[in-house]
DNA sequence: GTTAGCACTCAATCGTATTGAGTGCTAACA
DNA sequence: TGTTAGCACTCAATACGATTGAGTGCTAAC
């Protein structure tokens, strides 16, 4: 490990225009386009020292004797991390932004808008994860006979969102069982956490009181089967303008460009990636390696949680090649994510 | 225009293995490789001589003069009109195939069912056109108050799909209010089309006899809205496998793949020609240029409508490159929009 | 510490030669 | 008349060498 030697300023501003110029035109950097593009009256040789200097430091390297410098993952990390200034968006554009995030539109429009919002505007990948639905609350609930054994069931959580499930019963119910039973649910539940609920029916139906009649005890598990599948389907995302990933040089290798799209499909690797996202308080960045994934070495992931009356509710963020444009995506990711979570939250 | 030359028996049979062969390597054939596949004791010279007949009447061309022969778009739908004979798919697999699609899951999870089954077992991009909402009946409707102004309506069509929507009002209604309404329409239009629903609440409307009391007039709106967005949201699909395309070497083109992900995500070139298909009555294709669309060139869609209770509900099927094994295909596909319109009529 | 000078490296580009798969044509043959 | 052997020809693909030029590292002077 390389002893943490001090930057002088002069090489922290030099390798701030190498990154920004590479960030530019994908092209590695050499000593005399960057006397160019610094301003500072150095000569190329000069540079090329300090260049020297920064290779050895680990923050930029040459794909080959004779070309220029590109920055490294760990050179990345430091200009995101120390050297960039990152401006707020201006009003005017913040406004556009928060015209296409409609707050009457529900769950799903709302967040394929904030998706398609981000790819569009960035010219990169925009996800959008669904929200968690741990501290989601019961609203409603309703049964809906489809057949004699067969019921359809419909409940509201969070106030606004509808979800639904068939589910298979021993024997036909009457409609006004049916009503019976919702009522009760919703008369007993309204407004606790799934996880309440359903250990209050697990221990309603362990008691077992015959006062509670045959049927209510099925409602009982209908609605715990409900509310069981819910967990799983929680982990989920939303993702737009893959197709824009396919215009960086970076990208060029089928190969590995098709095991990238594999991963946006099987979605287990983002969804990882995302959670670890989840827990930062504000916008996150991984640089290519960081992930820990292979197939998203050359791709950086610039994310932010969005939050729902103030408990982070869901991640989302653009991905592209580790040569994008940090200081212009940073803002509109961190934007994004506030008006979506106030969208929402505008909802409740 | 040519004039129809009848093609001898062997000539067929020799364009057949050509294709097939073609199919299987993507590589162009010549004379040598189809005198050892076709099996017939030919000499090389005299299978050339029937290629030069073939290209002329633009079944085959070469890519240059030292290739062998590729099939042309022409060439290919005389091979799947008349020289195809495709095998039912044997009872296990169409089994193998039933497992994957559980009726008793919700629609959306039923149509990406189908979606990643045919991609995964076809190697191919998976599509799977969202069922017409038309033909569709009204069930139920619920009203559920979420704010002073707010409402969110939930309904129920088609038996088991459920769809909901938030409304604003002008003023606070009280759950009793709400009850009621839901109960008029509930009791006066279930089982009805959303058509006929439409012009009875628009008749309701005009003759605005006083003995509707004004906010029945209101619910009757609210639902008028409700259901005039579903008309909009009809046209949609699911995709799977896309990453599947970039396997073959005449994708090999980033610009032109670009073109074609773009294609997918904007989905209006797709659904037309979806739609299409959806007229037809069995499995339909279209091949290369076929399709009207320069994006697609290169790329074949094989589909099939698939239909609930007698009626074409919407569209499935792959996309591939042109020379995509139709043989395996049609079959796979005509089977899962069977097997997805039989569990899609169970679901009822 | 900075810089001019210079030798050096190496990807990229280009022209040329070679190879080989495959054709079309012609003439002979059944 | 249809089939086939023979042969010249075409052309993509591959390999190879030469050239170019962008950019470096090193050294010595300022």
């Amino acid at each position: 490990m390389a002893k943490e030697t001090a930057i002088s300023v002069r090489a922290q501003q030099l390798f701030k225009t190498l990154v920004e110029r590479y960030i530019h035109d994908g092209q590695p950097v050499g000593s005399a386009a960057l006397v160019e593009a610094s301003g500072l009256g150095l000569s190329p040789a000069t540079v090329r020292n300090i260049m020297s200097d920064l290779e050895k430091l680990g923050l930029v390297m040459s794909p080959h004797t004779s070309a220029g410098r590109v920055p490294t993952t760990q050179g990345y990390r430091f200009f995101v991390d120390t050297l960039l200034s990152v401006e707020p968006l201006d009003e005017r554009q913040v406004h556009k932004f928060m015209s296409e995030l409609d707050p009457d539109d529900n769950l799903s429009g709302l967040l394929h808008s904030a998706s398609t919002l981000l790819s569009s505007v960035t010219r990169l990948a925009g996800m959008v994860m669904l929200p968690r639905r741990e501290q989601s609350t019961f609203r409603h609930i309703e049964f809906l006979p489809l057949s004699d054994n067969r019921i359809l069931v419909i409940w509201v959580i969070n106030e606004q969102e509808v979800q639904n499930r068939i589910v298979i019963i021993d024997r036909p119910w009457s409609p006004s069982e049916l009503q019976q039973a919702a009522n009760y649910l919703n008369a007993e539940f309204a407004g606790q956490s799934p996880q309440a609920i359903r250990s209050a029916l697990l221990k309603e139906l362990r008691s077992a009181r015959k006062s509670v009649n045959d049927f209510m005890i099925t409602a009982v598990e209908m609605a715990e089967r409900a509310f069981g599948e819910q967990q799983e389907q929680a982990d989920d995302y939303v993702l737009d303008g893959q197709s824009n990933l396919m215009k960086y040089a970076e990208m060029a290798d089928m190969e590995k460009l098709q095991r990238l799209f594999d991963a946006f499909e099987r979605k287990h690797k983002l969804l990882n990636l995302l959670d670890q996202a989840a827990s930062a308080q504000g916008v996150q960045i991984f640089i290519g390696e960081e992930s820990g994934y292979q197939v998203f070495d050359g791709c950086s992931f610039v994310t932010a949680p969005y939050s729902v009356e103030g408990k982070t509710a869901g991640v989302l963020g653009v991905i592209g090649p580790t040569r994008l444009n940090y200081e212009r995506v940073i803002p509109i990711v961190d934007v994004t994510a506030k008006l979506l979570g106030a969208a929402l939250n505008n909802n409740r």
